[in-house]
DNA sequence: GCCAACGTTGGC
DNA sequence: GCCAACGTTGGC
C-alpha cells in the first residue's frame, strides 16, 4: 500500500463536502497537472492519503482511501486528464498545519514542505508514521 | 495583495 | 530543441 496527499482550497472542495460523500466517495477531478496525474495514475484501491487544505488553512485535516482507479476525468473532454476516486476514512483529531511539517525535522523532505505547487503528491511510509503521530492518532490510520 | 516558484505555450 | 513570455498556484 502507498501514501499520498491530496491539496484542495476549502472554497473549491473541502473536507465537510467530501465527509459528506460517504463511502461513494467522490472523484477528484480538476487535476491538469502531469506529474499529478501520474501520481494518480500509480494509486490502487485501498491506498491511503492525507486529504490537505490549503490557502486559509494550511492543514492536513483528514484520512481518505483510494476507491477507484485512475480513469478519465468527466469534467473535461481532453483525454489526457484522469482522477482517481476518493473516500474518506476518518478526521483527524488534531490538524497538522504546514509550519508543523516545517518545524519537525522527520518531514523534512516532505514534498508537501518542498514543492508547493504540487496538488497530489507521494508520502513516504515514515512520513505517513510522522504526520500521523502529530495529527494525534496512536497508530499510523 | 504581493510575489516566488514552477509549468506550459509558442515563436524561432 | 531552446528559451522567453505568460498563467497559475499557494505561502506569506
Amino acid at each position: 500500500m502507498n501514501y499520498w496527499l491530496f491539496k484542495s482550497e476549502r472554497a473549491t472542495w473541502s473536507w465537510d463536502q467530501q465527509v459528506a460523500r460517504g463511502e461513494a466517495g467522490e472523484q477528484w477531478d480538476g487535476v491538469r497537472n502531469y506529474q499529478a496525474r501520474n501520481f494518480m495514475r500509480q494509486m490502487q484501491v485501498g491506498d491511503r492519503g492525507f486529504f490537505y487544505h490549503s490557502q486559509d488553512e494550511k492543514a492536513v485535516v483528514g484520512i481518505v482511501e483510494v476507491c477507484a482507479e485512475a480513469h478519465p476525468d468527466s469534467t473535461t473532454d481532453d483525454p489526457r486528464w484522469e482522477c482517481v476516486d476518493i473516500k474518506a476514512v476518518r478526521s483527524v483529531p488534531t490538524p497538522v498545519t504546514l509550519a508543523d511539517c516545517k518545524a519537525d525535522p522527520r518531514l523534512e523532505n516532505m514534498v508537501l514542505v518542498n514543492n508547493t505547487r504540487l496538488s497530489v503528491q507521494p508520502v513516504t511510509p515514515d512520513e505517513w508514521a510522522a504526520v500521523c503521530d502529530l495529527a494525534g492518532l496512536n497508530a499510523p490510520a
